[in-house]
Formats: C-alpha cells, structure tokens, sequence
DNA sequence: TTCCTTTTGGCCCCCAGTGCCATTATTCTC
DNA sequence: GAGAATAATGGCACTGGGGGCCAAAAGGAA
C-alpha cells in the first residue's frame, strides 16, 4: 500500500517551497529525489546489497545527512506516507452520513488505491520490494497499522464504540487483508487493473464469507 | 499468536533428546530455556534494553553461541512457532470434506489458539511482547505470513483454485486480522477468556460483513 | 589412547542507526 | 557590507544486531 506518493510538495528545485523564503542554509536534496535514487539503485543490485552508504554516495550527500531525510533505510519506498493518510482521513471524513459503514470504508479503500497511469510502473516497483523483501515486509507493518487506525477510527465513530474494541479493529484489520491480497494479485498480473482487483475482493468478502 | 510453545521437546535436563545417544559433544541449552531467560529479562528492563549480550550472558553462554539457537533476538518469543504450524496443517487435514470451508477454518482458527490455563500468564506475557514492541510487531509479520500460507493452502485445496489466488489470499489474510483483533481485546481485558473473543469475533464477521 | 563428530565461543568484520559538534550556506539586521 | 542569527551538512565515534571463520572443548566409538 498505498496511494502514490506525487504529492509531495516537490517542484524539483532544491529551494523548494512556496513563497515565505526560509531563514539558513537550503535543504540539499529531498525526500522523493532520495527515495527515486534509492528506487533506482534496489533495481540494480536488489535491497539488501545497497547499503546506506551506496545511496547517500548516489544521492551526492553524507551518510549522516540521510538519515535526516529518512528515518530509516525501510522507509524509502514509502516516500511520504503520512500526506496519503491525512488524505484518507479527510475523504472519510467527507462521506454522507448515512452512506452504509461498509459501503464507506469499501469506497475509501478503492480510492486510497487509485493511481494515476503513468505512476503505475513505480508503484508497481515500490509495492513489489514492499510485499516481497522480507526486511520490508516487516517493517511495513508499522505503517499498515497507522492505516488501520484510520480505518478503525472511522468505523469506531459510525458505531459508536470505542476505538480500540472488536468490531473497528478486526473491520480494519479485514479491509488491510483484501486490499493486499489484492495488490498481490496486481503484481503478478503484470496486465491487471488495481482497482477491478480491490472491488472484486471486496465483493467476494460479502459473498463468501456471509456465516 | 499463536499456540502455545511447550511442545518442543525440552526435558529440562540439559542432554535432552530420549534413546539413541546421539554423537559429539551436547548441547549445552535448549531454545525453550533460552527464550525463558529472555522473556525475564525483557519483563525487567523491557527488550529494547535487553542486549544479546544480557541474555547469553544470563544464559551462560558466548554470544556467538545464542545465534545458533536463535536466528535473531526477535525470534525469542515466538519458540518454536513451525511445530505449532504443523498441528494446525494437521488439524485441518483431519477435517471431514463435507465441512464447510468457513466452518473449517474457523474451527481451526480456534483450536490453534487454545492454551491450556497453566500456559496463560507465559502466553499473555509473550503476546503483549509481539503485540506492542514496534520492532516484534514488525518482525512477527513474517510469522504471521507463514501462518496465512496454512490457511491460504486449505482454502485453495478446498476451493479447487490457486493457491496465490485472491480468494484463499483474501480468506487467509482476513482470518489473520479477525484473530490478531481478537488477541488485542484479550490483552487489554485482564479476565477475558482468548476462545470466547475469538469465536465472537469470528461470529460478527459473517453479521456485519454480510454485503 | 586415538579418532571422529558436534557444539562452543572468541575474533573480526559489516551494516543500520544515533549523539555530538564543528562547518557551511543563507537570510536578516544594523 | 559586516556581522548576527538560523538551519542544514557531514565527519567522528559509538552501540548493537548479525555472520564467517576456525581453533578448542566435549563427548562417543575403535
């Protein structure tokens, strides 16, 4: 998961931002120039044998200076994860009221997950590291459990529970499976299309597994 | 999850093994005395602050040596987690034909999950570990995906599709998540009985999922 | 005893991640 | 234009997990 990650606030130049001109010394690099550098590198010689160094030295900057940028090398394919959630929050957010729980969280599911075209190569490349380099696979978790809070606190608020109680944690929990059973389904089928792929899972949840 | 870890063959008594004396020199711990000193040591001063060093050390043993009982220190909680897999395989290949997919793996869901009362506080204490130290939470993601491989593969037998195929994926990944809420519940209520929240959390999957 | 097998653990290495701090780049103020 | 003030950089040194290599220890069998 999730999302694509175009949205930071990117316009190439190292100056970067909008107007307001920053006190002290520019920002060398960002985040997406680091983790397309990065991206390019895992594709050559594959995650494990690029080592920190290898990007810092591609990206032009000193080791310790990359660590500033990203907390961790498992971060990289993630570029800014926090901007997309805040993005599902607010669609949430915005749905009618008395749109079904689940006819809500289905449509923000697909919509989260909705890429522009000519973002799907790399998000394909991102998704595949993600869902198949162990070290990635783990520490994913961590961020798939900030988006199921998001899930799990919309549900919790429609049903009136607390947050941290079965029903919106184990829905959450649900909705994270289909939509990575459905991206797994993506990436093997080099042709298929995301969001066919996340509807036709999410309507097999209600057909099969109707007790 | 999941289980519980006393299967392993662990007499206490520092030889172990029974009959054929086996050749060289002996072993000269086990990986359940291993992971018994370790989870103390984690209670106290919690793990992120508990060194491989601290353990071999409490353990009586060179550092080097832990390595070769276990992979890594992450793996300490989890015992020997394979064995339990193979009890679930086999639970489900014992299952009469004529029941029901969900019904199956449903009843396998639970009886994977019985601990006998003796077990609880270990198992408690194990879970809360994997459940909230953010570098077990990820790295359990593993276990985890070998733990849906069992589910997805009884599906798909069953199902006569796949088995990467969306469905069993989806099935898998959604038992996952139901047990994992249940798990959580079980946690944060100190007198809850882990088999009702499973099977209630089972029950309100096919109620409010139904499309 | 001697030989064979198996485990042990020391030594040294690699790599991720962090605290500390002097250096450099940039803007603001006088 | 000459400093402050501010913010990013990157070198250095350190911790901690993990692994390769290999000699030594501990057993059984001949």
């Amino acid at each position: 998961m999730f999302g694509d990650p175009r949205s930071s606030t990117d316009d190439g130049s190292p100056a970067g931002e909008s107007g307001a001109t920053r006190l002290g010394r520019r920002p060398s690099t960002t985040q997406a120039e680091l983790s397309h550098v990065a991206l390019t590198l895992f594709a050559e010689r594959g995650f494990d044998d690029t080592t920190v160094d290898d990007i810092a030295a591609a990206a032009g900057i000193g080791r310790r200076t990359f660590f500033r940028y990203f907390a961790s090398k498992n971060d990289l394919p993630w570029g800014d994860f926090d901007a997309q959630l805040d993005r599902m929050r607010a669609y949430l957010d915005d749905l009618p009221d008395d749109l079904p729980l689940m006819d809500a969280v289905r449509a923000s599911v697909i919509e989260f997950n909705r890429i522009p075209p000519e973002e799907v190569p790399w998000h394909r490349q991102r998704m595949r590291l993600l869902l198949t380099v162990p070290a990635l696979m783990a520490h994913s978790t961590l961020r798939y459990r900030a988006w199921r809070d998001v899930v799990a606190h919309y549900a919790a608020g429609r049903l009136g529970v607390p947050e941290d109680s079965l029903e919106p944690q184990a829905l959450a929990w649900t909705m994270l499976g289909i939509a990575l059973a459905a991206y797994e389904q993506w990436l093997v089928h080099e042709d298929a299309d995301l969001t066919e792929l996340l509807e036709s899972a999410l309507r097999m949840l209600g057909e099969r597994f109707a007790s």
